[in-house]
DNA sequence: ATGGTCGCGCAGCGA
């Protein structure tokens, strides 16, 4: 089983990128984030023509999450179901995939420290554990996978001190990031690379070569519950979707599991 | 050179 995760920034301006990837790569699994698309514009045909099934969970615009399968799409959720008020954004949305209940996550960036998008990131993350720990368990096979726009350790960012004062690396983010893990998820990438395995990215900012120069940050990621994660045997960054024309600024990461 | 790029949608915001 592989199962990817690509923030896209805008389907519409990435389709012909991704349906190249998709024939390239052939992922049991993809989930999608910023689709920036109403479920009504949402390509789907597109990708039933490379024989996936897909759910979209958009709001034209901004957001918008997406899941693609080649291996069974059943019981498909949108946004929280905590039974609080809805999120007034398109960041999640779930399905069973293959034996797996596979989230896509759009976590919010915060913009900036003590903005009110910084204290929404910050309920946010608490309302995904609450969601998990509602509607699935970590001793089943689990997968959260997206743009978590948290960078978990300075491991993970080229310069940590070009990030002091900002959002993604600041205690409460992590702190948030640590509570959603320890629901029952391990980030796979990280260990099986090491806190030592330095310059390993997702993210480039489109802006002043820094794709070209490796500044980048680590800000998506496969999360596993337990039983998968005893079984993953692959954890990559597919930089090369990074590069050539019209790229998202975000790469694809991959993780497989036997 | 004190910015640098995208995508949205058509001004300026968000990332």
């Amino acid at each position: 089983m592989l199962i990817a995760t690509w923030n896209v920034n805008s389907l519409k301006a990435r389709l012909p990128r991704v349906e190249e990837w998709l024939d390239q790569t052939r992922p049991d699994v993809v989930c999608l984030q910023e689709t920036k698309l109403s479920d009504k514009a949402f390509p789907a045909l597109s990708f039933s023509s490379l024989g996936y099934e897909s759910v979209h969970f958009g709001q034209g615009q901004w957001n918008g999450v997406a899941i693609l399968s080649r291996v069974g799409l059943d019981d498909p959720g949108f946004g929280f179901a905590d039974g609080i008020e809805p999120d007034v954004d398109a960041r999640l949305v779930a399905a069973t995939c293959g034996g797996v209940r596979v989230h896509s996550v759009y976590v919010p960036n915060g913009r900036e420290v003590g903005h009110d998008h910084y204290h929404y990131k910050l309920s946010w993350l608490a309302r995904l554990r609450h969601h998990l720990a509602a509607t699935c368990s970590p001793d089943g096979e689990v997968v959260v996978a997206g743009d978590w726009n948290i960078i978990p350790t300075d491991t993970d960012v080229w310069d940590p001190s070009k990030f002091i004062g900002s959002t993604h690396v600041t205690p409460e983010e992590r702190g948030a990031l640590d509570e959603v893990k320890s629901w029952g998820l391990v980030d796979t990438f990280r260990r099986r690379y090491g806190d030592d395995a330095k310059g390993l990215f997702s993210y480039y900012d489109y802006t002043a070569g820094h794709f070209h120069k490796r500044e980048g940050m680590r800000i998506d990621y496969v999360l596993s519950s337990p039983p998968l994660a005893e079984r993953s045997i692959l954890d990559v960054i597919d930089r090369n979707a990074r590069k050539g024309s019209k790229p998202s600024d975000h790469a694809p990461v991959l993780a497989a599991y036997r």
